[in-house]
DNA sequence: TACAAAGGTACAAGGTCTATACCTTGCACC
DNA sequence: GGTGCAAGGTATAGACCTTGTACCTTTGTA
């Protein structure tokens, strides 16, 4: 009976709470300068005691995803990630396999769901993600980019009707942190645009088996320019993306 | 900011535990009729309070999964997991498309696995999974079939060098039941091992596309095996195993 | 300068988990 | 058929977590 002498633990409310916070602004659901609600706000919505969400809040803090002001334009507001994201880099670096493991899971992720997707695409499913793609073509800033890929992702995994694969996904991209807040170039964002439109036009057409090889080559893609940021000798600057920064 | 309205919640040590206990058992590492450690030496293992875990294996007996003696001989036993088959298969009938919906996430997590697992396998890699062959084909009881299949499964995401897939299929089968369980007749079992073998065989050659393709079919018949289960109109005895009960 | 909107602090009530001690059941063996 | 003993069954006190409520402090702005 060795194989129950694990230990189980709880997570207390507190860890949860800021698991599920971190988790938001790792997906950019909320990025840099966007501002909580208030507590008494945010703490009923989230169903939880306000000193509970306090006690989340000090946490990521503490870790610098976030900073508190108070007075009259008080708040919690989302901080321009650079502690988070420089630990996420000496993580990635560090713990041996961990990148490309996450890169693995992805394209089995993705890649089933692009060939779901387009196995079972119905028009408004290929009208709801042409239009993320749409979005992604005219974003202008880190925010607007940034929603607009979630959103493609999010949208292709509707199409595929995958509920499971559409969470996997989300998941993993939570884990990689947030990317496209540490692109520096606007090349590797203009191929990120291609790639996009060629999964795209592979779903139109169903045809499963390109559109999975270009989801691979997409994830591909990713990797190499992650890897890059990663193991960069220079830190990222937010400060480069495209031309116009926000 | 109606993206964070979503209530969070922590659970009790009680439902972690009883989780934990429901899932060895629906991934078979203990299985009917099996005994599990005393409270106060698996409480010791699991490093919780006796309380807690005598809690977690009151959900456990309410639904079904054990059954408690008292005296010499008496232990917290497996029970023939009649009841909680039946609700699953009454779930996976009533939660519409909730059945294909896991079966289309393991074509994508296992298909992957059989694909990284072509590009990188090892010596040690392929002795290990043939040796659960071995077992497979030598198999006379449910027991050590279903243990065999596990460590197929678990050996192939091994020689695939992936944590996050071999963990995913892993919670993914779990999800469906320990379903050899329910196979009521020799043939599927045969069907399956050739499944295996031929799997193997691609992994072997280091053909990546021969071992997805082989994997995607195994997954396949395994979905048309279980639909027939759950969607028949008799519920399956346990006792129709081949040929050789225990 | 006073107000209002936000965060900061304090505290009591109730729930959960742990540790420990002790009771009860019932097979095995003399 | 009684006794030992390995299990499960029960009770309780203390530590810790969560909640709800009330009140204080800071700071921009009218």
């Amino acid at each position: 009976m060795e194989s129950m002498a694990n230990g189980v633990t709880t997570q207390t409310l507190t860890e949860v709470v800021a698991d599920h916070l971190r988790r938001l602004i790792h997906l950019g659901e909320v990025g840099p300068g966007d501002r909580l609600p208030a507590e008494r706000e945010l703490a009923e919505q989230l169903g939880i005691a306000r000193l509970s969400l306090r006690e989340a809040l000090k946490t990521l803090q503490n870790d610098g995803y976030v900073e508190v002001r108070r007075g009259a334009r008080g708040g919690t507001y989302v901080t321009e990630l650079e502690v988070p994201v420089a630990r996420w880099r000496a993580r990635m670096r560090t713990v041996s396999g961990e990148f490309d493991d996450i890169i693995d899971f992805r394209i089995g992720l993705e890649t089933e769901t692009a060939r779901l997707a387009a196995a079972r695409r119905a028009p408004e499913d290929l009208a709801a993600v042409r239009a993320t793609i749409e979005d992604l073509t005219v974003a202008h800033d880190r925010t607007a980019f940034r929603l607009a890929d979630s959103r493609f992702h999010a949208s292709l995994a509707r199409a595929a009707r995958s509920s499971r694969l559409g969470a996997a996904v989300e998941s993993t991209r939570a884990e990689l942190f947030n990317t496209h807040d540490l692109l520096p170039f606007i090349d590797p964002v203009q191929e990120s645009v291609d790639d996009h439109e060629t999964v795209f036009r592979a779903v139109e057409k169903g045809d499963v088996d390109a559109a999975a090889a270009a989801m691979r080559d997409h994830i591909e893609h990713t990797r190499t320019q992650l890897r890059a940021i990663v193991f960069a000798t220079e830190p990222p600057s937010p400060e480069s993306f495209g031309t116009t920064v926000s």
